[in-house]
DNA sequence: GTGAATGCAAACTATTTGCAAAGGT
DNA sequence: ACCTTTGCAAATAGTTTGCATTCAC
């Protein structure tokens, strides 16, 4: 609802909050999955959500991951984008925006902020087709400074 | 190389050149997926691809779609995309600028030109970042008018 | 205590690899 | 004729489902 609110990333806690609100019991896995996702410095694939959830929940399980966020992303609080290799990270939905810089050569992925640049694009694109807009991925692909 | 040829999709004929004169072998199954993918209205999945070329070339085989799709994304003549239901699709790499717009409820994808829109947002990142860009991946999510 | 959530095993889908046979030049 | 490419079968990776057990409320 808030789309003004991009001062920064929305804390794991608000995250579980709002799960609460929705009648979802807040259960450790949970709060393990949310934290860790919260806290990396960029999007996480579910293996890499399960190798970091693990020291806060010992029995994690990979399936209770991949059912974690499938129930966070319905709820809007984490999105899930499209890389390599993989090809599907999860990153909380607050300050990233949906756009990445892969290098076609490395796969090192760099998120860059910026959204309000689409808008205007976004605007045009949604009143020539009809379509509600609500979001968007912006991938760039090339080679990054070390691979060029 | 020529960035500029935006008047249309690329033939599939010229793709199938180009194939010739990197030293790949023109083949049947080669031929019939080209042919395909340029002359379908959007995106295919690789099972989508063998469907329709099947007709072309009976004795084509899934394994076989998978390897020339990623030869011709190798050579640049196919962009992959993401697309929900089954995640990977492709597309000619003439036109479509890796534009699309997909409707959360009914999967519909709506591809749309525009990609100089994009051009001052790429330049700015690329200057501010090294990286060198080469290609664009712009996905549009939300509700298609029939949807919403 | 009760129903939601978990974790395992197993099913399923998407994709890749090994290898003998077929096809293009 | 030679070497690339193909197609099958089988392997692998990613993801989902069934079900008995565990846990939050």
């Amino acid at each position: 609802m808030n789309c003004h609110l991009t001062t920064g990333i929305e804390p794991a806690s608000q995250a579980l909050t709002r799960l609460e609100e929705q009648g979802y019991r807040l259960t450790r896995p949970r709060q393990a999955v949310v934290r860790c996702l919260y806290e990396a410095s960029s999007w996480l694939r579910p293996e890499d959500v399960l190798e970091r959830a693990r020291p806060l929940c010992p029995s994690l399980g990979l399936v209770t991951v991949y059912r974690t966020l499938g129930l966070l992303e319905e709820l809007g609080l984490v999105r899930r984008i499209h890389v390599e290799p993989g090809c599907h990270g999860y990153a909380p939905a607050g300050l990233q925006h949906g756009h990445h810089l892969v290098c076609r050569s490395c796969h090192q992925v760099l998120e860059f902020p910026g959204s309000e640049d689409l808008d205007p694009l976004i605007d045009k694109i949604s009143r020539k087709t009809g379509f509600l807009v609500e979001g968007h991925v912006l991938e760039l692909t090339g080679r990054c400074p070390d691979c060029r």
